[in-house]
Parts: C-alpha cells; structure tokens; sequence
DNA sequence: AATGAATGAGCATTCATTCAT
DNA sequence: AATGAATGAATGCTCATTCAT
C-alpha cells in the first residue's frame, strides 16, 4: 500500500522554480523533521483505525504499523511503548472532535440551538468516524489516564461554556460541582444514546432526527412536563 | 458438560416427611448438589471481584480460582471456557442489582420518589459492591453478548417501569421507541455520575446527596427551567 | 444426563415372566464375578471402538468410559492406569483375530491356499473390524511393549506355520532367523497392502481380489519371475 | 540468559577476506536470508531428532527450540504451528531419502542388483538417521497427509523405476493399480524389517547382510520356490 | 464396588519489546 | 533512522488420576 506522502507537493514546485544546480542537493524535499511528523501521524493514524475495528485489546504492534506502512521496530523510535501510543489516542482524536464540533455550536446563539447544535454534531461525528466510540469507551479501560485527560478537557470546555450561556441568559450561577455534574450526565445520556447505534442494524441517519428530538425534549422539560405535580 | 442445577427438590421433599428415623440419612447437610452450586457461585462472586480489581483483561483463570479457593481444573468443571463465565457474569449481577433497586422503588408510589429510590439505590449498590461499575462497563468489551442482553434487560424493566407510571399518572403514552431512547439517556447519565465515584480521592458516602439532586433537579425540569424562553 | 441403565431389562424381562416367589430370590443372576468380567470386557471393547476412531492420543478416559457406560472412576477399578489399559488392548485383539484367521486356514492343506486364506481372512477382519488397523499401527508409538508381544505372538505362530508346511512339503528347513524375517516381511506386505484401504474412496470389498491376486503371485514367484535372468 | 552464541562467522570472515579493499563490503558473509534458511533447517533437524527420539508425542517447542538452540517464539517465525512443522517434516527428510538412495541405485543396471542397493541404502539410511523410522511411522498418526504424501511420492518414483526396469528387461507392462500394489508390498516389507532393528539388542550392522540375502531371495523366488508345485 | 467432582501438571501459542544490521 | 527477526514471559485449556461419598 502506497503511503500518502502529501508533504511533497509544495516542496516540489518550489524545485520548479530553482536554478537547475541548486536541486540536486535538495533531494530530500521533505526535511527530516516533516517526515517524522508524518510518520507519528500515521502511526496514531492506524492505532485509530485498528483500535476503531479491532479495539485495544486487539491492537497489537504488528496490526498497527502494518496499517501504518512502516516496520516493527519503527514503532518504537516513534512511542516509549503500546500504552504510550494509546495514552496519545484519546487525547489527540477526542480535541480533534471538540474543535470540530465547536465549530458548528459557535453558529448558533439561543442556548437551545446551540445543544441541538452540540448533539447533532456529535452525532455526525461519530458516523463520520466510525472508530471513535470504540477509542473512547475501551480508553476508560486500556488508557485511564487518557481517559480521564478527555473527560476533564471536556468537563472543562463544556462546563465553561454551559456557565457563559447561562450568564448571557441571566440566569443565576450554578456551582462548579454542579455544572460539572450536568456535563457527565449530558455527556452519559449521548454517549449511551451512541450506544444503539453501535449493534448494527440500525440506520444512523434515519434515526438521527428521533434522537435529537428525544433528546432536546428532555434537556427542555425534563422527565415530568407533561404529567401533574402531585402525581410526578 | 451438564451444568450443575442448584437441586435442592430431594432435599426438601425428605423435609416435607419428616419422619425422625429418617434423620440419620440427614448426614451429608451439604448435599453434593449444594456444594456443586457453592462453587459455582463462589467462582461467579470471585470473578466479581477479580474483574473489579484488575479488569476482564486481568482476569485470568488463575487468579479467579485463587480467589474461589479451588484449583484451576476445577473451573471448568462449571464453565466451559473464560470468556463463558465472563458471558454469565453481568447478567447474574445485573439481575441482582435491578431486584434490590426494584424492592426499595415499589416502596414508593410518586414519581419522582420512585426515580430518586432508583438513583439513590443504584449509587448505593455500587458502593456495596465495588466490582459493579468495571464489570458493567468493560463487559461492553469483552462480552458484548452480556452487555447487550443486560441492556436489553434494563431497558424492558425499566422502560416498563416508566410506562406504567406514565399510565397511572395519567399522561399521554409514549411510543416504544422514544420510551427506549429515555432509558438510555436515563441509563447514561448515571453510569457517567457513578463514573465520577471511580477516580477516587471522593467519599462516595458524601457526594450521593449531591448527586441525586442534581440528578433529580434534570429529571423534574429539564436544562433551561429557569431560564427565559427567548434565550434558552 | 442420567445414564441409561440398558441392563435391567433383562432381568425385568424375566421377573414378568416368572412365577412370583421364585423370582425374588434369583435377582442377582448375574454373579458378581460375571458382571466385573462384563464390564472389563466393555471398557476393552470400548477402548478398541474409541481407538479406531479418534486414536490412542483422543482415547482420553473419558471417552472410554463414556462408551462403555461407567462412571470415570469406575475404570480405575479395573485397570491401574490408561495405559494398562492400552497395553491389553491390541493382545486381547491381536489373539482374536489370530483365532479367527487360523480357523480359516486350517481348512485347506495346500501351501498356497493356506497363504491365500491368511491374507484374505485378514483383509475380511479388518472390514469387518475397522478400528483393528489404527489399534495394530498406533500401538507401535502408545503401547511398544503391547506391540512387541503381539509381533511376537504373530512371528511365533506364524512361523511356526510355516516351519510345518514346508516340513510337511518335503522342503529343506530354514533357520529360525530367517523364518523370523520371512514373517515379517510377509506381515509388512498385508499391513502396506491394507494401508491402502485406509485412505478412504475406496471400496475395500472389490479390491480384496485385486490385491490378493497381486499378493499370492509375488508369493509365488517373486518380483523377477517374468524376467530373464541375464537381466534380472 | 546468554544463549550460546555459536555464529563464528564475523571471525571467519575476517580470516578469510584478507584482500584489503574488497573486505569491508563483505562483512556479513552470512546474509540475511542465508541466516533465516539455516534456522529454519535447525529447527527441522532438531525436530526429526527429537521427534525420533520422544516420538511426535513428546515433540513439545519447547525441546524442539532447545535443540535447535533458538527461543520458543522464534519456532513461530518459521512455522506457523507445531503441525505445521509436522506436515513438512517426513516430506522433507523423506525426499533426502530419496534422493540419497536413487543415487545409489543409478550405479547399478541389472535389476537385482539395483533392488539390492535399494534395500541396503535404506538400512543403511536408517542406521545414519536414526531419528528417521519413528518419524516415519508415527507420521500415520500424527501428520497424515505429510504421510500420505510421502507415500505417494515413494510410490511414484519407485513405481516409476519398476516399470521402466522391467521395459528395459523386455518384461510385459503390468498395469499401475499392480505396480502400485507391489511398491506398497514391498514398502512394507522393508519397514517391517527395519522395525526388528528398532527393538534394540541387536547391533544393526551385523544384521543387514543376512536381512539382505533374505529379503532378495524372496524378490527373487518368492516364497515357494524350493516346494514342489503339488504341494505349494 | 461405583460414582463423578476436584486436582494440577503440562503445553501451544501470542506479542510487546529488544537489538543487530 | 529504519528494519524485521529474535526473544521469552504469560495464559487458557486438557485430561489422567485421586478421593470423598
């Protein structure tokens, strides 16, 4: 399998422009610290992947640095070791999802908008990175320490962001405890909700809308809206 | 290989004669079908225990009959292979679980007092018994079978639960599908509190009020309650 | 599984049929002796049933004794060790079919066709025995010294017969060495020839003639006869 | 553990390079491929010896890594399995047989003569290679297909110089399904007297003239040659 | 004598890591 | 820096044998 080696390109037609002497020594276009960079990507790359399909416990060196196109022994010019790599994956993928789905919530101002938002995304996510849960949910196992860097980087960007919201809505303060208590259950209810979509079967994009709708309905109203005080 | 069956019918049946001649053939008062279905449970309880500890990955036959105190022949002699005990263990423990819960809820009859006994008693289930929360979350890994037939379990249960109450509370019925997705997010959201109580350093005594009020204020009105319609 | 006791019916059977007095008294019509001897008979015969399909090495005691009917313990009563048991186990064969072909044998007077009844008397029994093959060529590795005593037993009578017939034939008489080598010879010929049959796809029935005839004329005039001496 | 580590080579080479310039490229003058080839032919070694000595059986990686002086797991980059080893095993120290017999065979032109530097080059084969007979016999058992190959490749060949000896002779063509009968029969009868020598007692050497002359003598005249045709 | 559960030694295989090239 | 072969510790499972009932 061909690796990419994407770095080329801009190199090379600089080589275009150049005096014809001058190329010759420039051979190695790509500077040795680009393509080391490239290869620890493409090693976190394929841990992504095999974790994804074969999960950590599956993810042996051999599968990873097959998939990653590059030897055994590279492996670990690259990660002290296997828990090393995995204490990497998490972090570095799960970042990458909160950008992207910050992304779209920063569209949106009305406070609901922006969980829909927040929901929607997540859930997008995670079709258009069918590892991810796996990656996550086995990091509580196979990576704690990851695990638990994520929850606090989540806890954290979410949490600041449900108190900027409430203040903007001039709602009072909540305690920092709390807050964080709302974020582990709001970050439960979708990871769960994620959960169906894991046995297969089910058609993530039809069954999107319900989800979101289900959800929004609860994050609205709560569990008893629609039933009488002295009863509920 | 047949599994033994906690056969206590002769047993009882000679109790029920009562004849007192028939007292001396009393001798063996742990019948070999008795200590069959001890070993057998203390082989689940030590597994319990084991997998607390050190995770499914950690749980190896020798130290669960180590922990059982038998010899490692022995545990096959109850299961046919590891990962078939790691298939029976969530649901055994599940099961137990959700009937202690199940006792302390039918104690109550308003809603949100039966929610609160379901959140107060899960949280005080998993301080009774420590292993719970990692049998319960690593077996999405490494018995996926029993993960999901556990799930399926709580959410028949508890999906019921919540019809009926519905029912009885006189609101409009939900359909089976929505009434799904709020068991999971229900589900979630407190496994993801009870996650929490696994990094240690918190005195889980202390953190349930806390918890079960946050938990409970969600339940009864949602994220926005008290703020403006405009902004949430 | 509640082993089936096959061996009351007979005596059931004649409890039905007998006058009622008589009947109680005589129950146990199978002397004591009678039924050990019957149950050592059924393990032998059980072993050689269990050899001939799955080999020494898959004739786990288990196995054994599950097809004889017993209880795993129960072998112990009757043999010290596996091995004991093995070490009976092609004699007690051996001897049989030794029986059997020499009564076929001894019908004829004719050097030739005595020989032509050996080898087809053996290729019968081992149509008729399948498992005698695997329990004559196995026992070489699982059992030497049953091998040993049985190749023993066939040079002895074997050569023995041969002594005779070429005594009663006026022919000069060979050493006992050379006796001894003739025999084996003879023995490694029918054994090879009946190797072919092992291989499957073959109907052992229509190839007997084939094979007999090939056998008896190289009996007969060896490998050369056909070929002049110059070459030869 | 410091395994022994018996690769003299860099010194040899040192020795044996001596040209000045040349030398330095020449350093690893065992290459690569050439160290592989040669583990893996000690692996097979050391299991043809140990195999002839333990029998299949005993033939654990571990003694087979030990002999062949390399750690159990480097037994896994040339084998993929313990039977995997098995199934090459006969084939390959079979062919060498073979080979090693043919050319004594081809000194020979009159028939009897090349029969007899068949059966005397496989005596002595098997007195060179000790190991050789019980991986040859319990090859039936334990890697039947390696044996079932090795047999037809031995019934090819030898079936194959059968018929062109007799062409040669000017003898009539006899039909494969004879020849093949004929290769078996006298594979047997060879094996069968190579099993006397296995008993132990009995010095080998000594032995293969009289096993010769009786073994030709059978080829030769068969077994009745010296009786009266009314009789026989 | 019969039973069948308990025992534990033995072994093939996997795989993270090292290291010579 | 890259390679990939070598390493050896770790573990699930089988089964002959023992022994309490």
């Amino acid at each position: 399998m061909p690796r990419p080696r994407k770095k080329t390109k801009s190199v090379d037609a600089r080589n275009a422009t150049q005096a014809p002497a001058a190329a010759r020594r420039r051979k190695p276009t790509v500077s040795r610290a680009e393509k080391s960079e490239a290869i620890r990507r493409a090693l976190l790359e394929a841990a992504g992947t095999v974790v994804g399909r074969h999960g950590y416990a599956g993810a042996s060196i051999a599968r990873i640095t097959m998939a990653a196109n590059v030897a055994q022994g590279t492996f670990y010019n690259y990660f002290d070791s296997r828990h090393a790599l995995f204490a990497q994956l998490l972090p570095e993928i799960g970042q990458f999802m909160i950008d992207e789905i910050g992304a779209k919530v920063r569209q949106h101002t009305r406070l609901a908008d922006r969980e829909e938002a927040r929901i929607r995304g997540y859930l997008q996510f995670l079709r258009t990175h069918p590892g991810f849960y796996r990656v996550l949910r086995e990091a509580e196992t196979f990576a704690p320490e990851a695990h638990r860097a994520h929850m606090a980087n989540m806890v954290a960007g979410y949490g600041r962001a449900l108190r900027a919201e409430r203040e903007r809505a001039g709602a009072p303060p909540l305690p920092d405890q709390q807050i964080e208590k709302i974020v582990y259950m709001l970050l439960g209810a979708r990871d769960y909700l994620a959960m169906q979509y894991q046995e297969g079967g089910n058609d993530p994009a039809t069954l999107d809308d319900e989800t979101v709708a289900t959800y929004m309905r609860a994050l609205r109203g709560g569990l008893f809206d629609d039933i009488p005080d002295d009863v509920a």
